[in-house]
DNA sequence: ACTCGCGGGACCGCCCGTTCAT
DNA sequence: ATGAACGGGCGGTCCCGCGAGT
């Protein structure tokens, strides 16, 4: 089984179905760390932490990842995985095109926004942004992966009619990943109340002007 | 002397052209924690690296700020006083309204692309989002501080004519955010080199919608 | 198994005949520490050195007590084991009442002016005189404990008929503590070589005076 | 002027009616220094805390002393002087022998008992028993002369024919020093409420077993 | 001449990531 | 998968000296 959504290059179980022992305590142990993530970020995710929240014992935890590097490493892929099923996924359940899209923005709004979501795509990009090795590459595919991902959808739209075609839909992206940052920023960091409502707003405002508006929508404009 | 974009939170000196040794010696210290906050983040500053940095003792550093707590804070002060210097005071020159919006946010955006920057709005707001404390506080006290200048930037270039007045200013700030938001992740974390562009061309996307069209320009579109 | 000086407070462990490498090697720190502490003093003791003495690593040694103030209560708790060890078994060897009390004493007398002792109960007393927290709590237990078997020690003497009963053990027990802490400060710091002998004397017209006399020794008192 | 004590070794003074200034800023930080001393013990004793109790710099207090260690020094002399005006002088207003001799001990009783006393006689020679140096002589030089006053007081008591000449003065000295040390230690660190009384019973059986009794007291013996 | 501001170096308690034997 | 131990680094505090200021 490889990735549906770059078809490339995470790699993930072939053997979903029957998880061994220790496949299992380290399914635990990174749920475990994505709790904890959540609260302290990828960066200040420490072992002895890992080990009391997973009620293990450190040299446990250290065993199935040789390192706090590929510890690191796992949990973005862990949360690479999660995030796909709860956004990816659904959204493909959609019609291809701008319903699809839309789907997709708003599920990712909606995990940015709840606070059980460690947001490693965005903390995780600021803590390694001047920090080059593994780490940092890991969560780069997996932005890309995503971004890639979004990228489609929007081609796709254009392809379907949905959205016009003078626009790269490279840019599309980037505004709606900047709605993205921003109301993870306001309403987790500045707590402000009506981040989602002006995100809200900032989508919808986004989507018609790059839509393709349907011919009724064009007769009272005059 | 207040603060002249909020008139309230941050006193700064009334004389500021002599500093006695001890200042010289505290700005030293401040500059070198923006280059390596530029590095390793706020919350990554450590008294001892910092020392290094600066060529000093561990507690020649520590006996200007007394606590870590405070040096973050110190530095989430002067790294106020910069961005200020750089970027609000610059575009007071230009004519209120629209020019001087634009400024602000180019400069703005300038600041955010060059790698001199240690981002400490950005990446400060991440790994404190989940951290309540005074350092917590006096980020989001410039924060705000800042965004209320640009809050007062869209307002004034609404009473100008410049600016549709159906739209709230906070709105508009929203989104302008969200672009610097971006254009920092793509620039800085995924190192994409058409960051720049986007953002630009977002930018210019964005004033258009928001703007009042000279009469001219609303002839030609057919 | 209970703590036969007070029945109630330090529990022993049951089966004290094999221990684990834990345990010996807590055993082996404590050791070093009652050297180190005889030097510097329960106040003294830093992990660090303590480190040294052991031959170890300081996390080593910080590992098995967690805090620098449960390794103080610690060796507490180990010098109150070794004094129960050395003079209170020892004494209850002898026959109840005056000789087991003289006995008491005297080995209790012999500890405080060996070297090798660290004499807590004493330096103890003194550095946390004035600093109440859980060391001092421990150590007023342990020497309150002590002062106890010795109040009984001069109960049971009273009623064996061998001292006079219209003297409060209390107050018997307050001399001999006096005659310890002179012998103590005599021999330890100004470092009298007739502080012994001094002792003994007064510990002998003490018991005299307060003891039930034999019919003889009232004869020939001329 | 010289030591009325030892009349030999600690030089005091020779023109104590004129203070210049930097004598009386001495005199100031040694004040400070007792009240501190009181609460951490002479060990304890820190130029930085010092400096804040006093409200100068800590260059201030060290330039007065060179070095903690004299400082330490200088603390013993004035706690030595302090005691002497106390303790020795008034009780010297008492006619020879005994009566001055109870005085002398009991106000060294009141003294040890008060909470403002910072005890350094006990509290220092268990801080520097094991550690030898110039603190400890001029600790155990200050004791000694004072042990040598209390010990010419028994003598004269014993030429005056108030006490029994068949014992050294030493061991009455030692005895006493004894219950000093006891009350200390009962008072001060165990808290015991009754010590005084303890102390004051043990003191009055002491003086009596070592008086001449006058002669009708013999009668009723038999 | 005396006082202080400023800085250095050593050490503290504590905690982290890591290893090895079990 | 664990328990014991290690080396190194953290923030923080200490005692102490140099040079500038009055």
């Amino acid at each position: 089984m490889v990735d549906p959504v770059s078809n490339t290059s995470i790699a993930f179980l072939d053997k979903p179905c029957t998880l061994n022992k220790r496949q299992q305590t380290r399914h635990a142990i990174l749920n475990a760390a994505m709790r904890l993530v959540a609260q302290v970020g990828l960066e200040g995710l420490s072992i002895g932490g890992l080990a009391d929240e997973a009620g293990m014992s450190k040299s446990g935890v250290f065993a199935h990842f040789g390192s706090r590097e590929e510890l690191q490493i796992a949990v973005v892929a862990h949360y690479h995985q999660n995030f796909q099923d709860e956004v990816f996924w659904p959204a493909l359940a959609e019609p291809r095109g701008l319903p699809r899209l839309e789907r997709m923005v708003r599920l990712w709004m909606q995990r940015i926004a709840s606070t059980a979501d460690s947001g490693i795509f965005i903390s995780g990009a600021v803590d390694f942004d001047d920090r080059p090795g593994p780490v940092r590459d890991a969560l780069k595919q997996s932005v890309r992966t995503w971004m890639g991902a979004v990228q489609r959808a929007v081609s796709q739209s254009q392809r379907e009619g949905h959205l016009r075609t003078d626009i790269e839909p490279q840019q599309m992206v980037f505004e709606i990943h900047g709605l993205i940052l921003v109301l993870h920023y306001d309403k987790r960091f500045l707590q402000s109340p009506n981040a989602h409502a002006y995100a809200e707003a900032a989508l919808q405002r986004l989507l018609e002007a790059y839509a393709i508006r349907p011919p009724h929508s064009l007769q009272p404009s005059h």
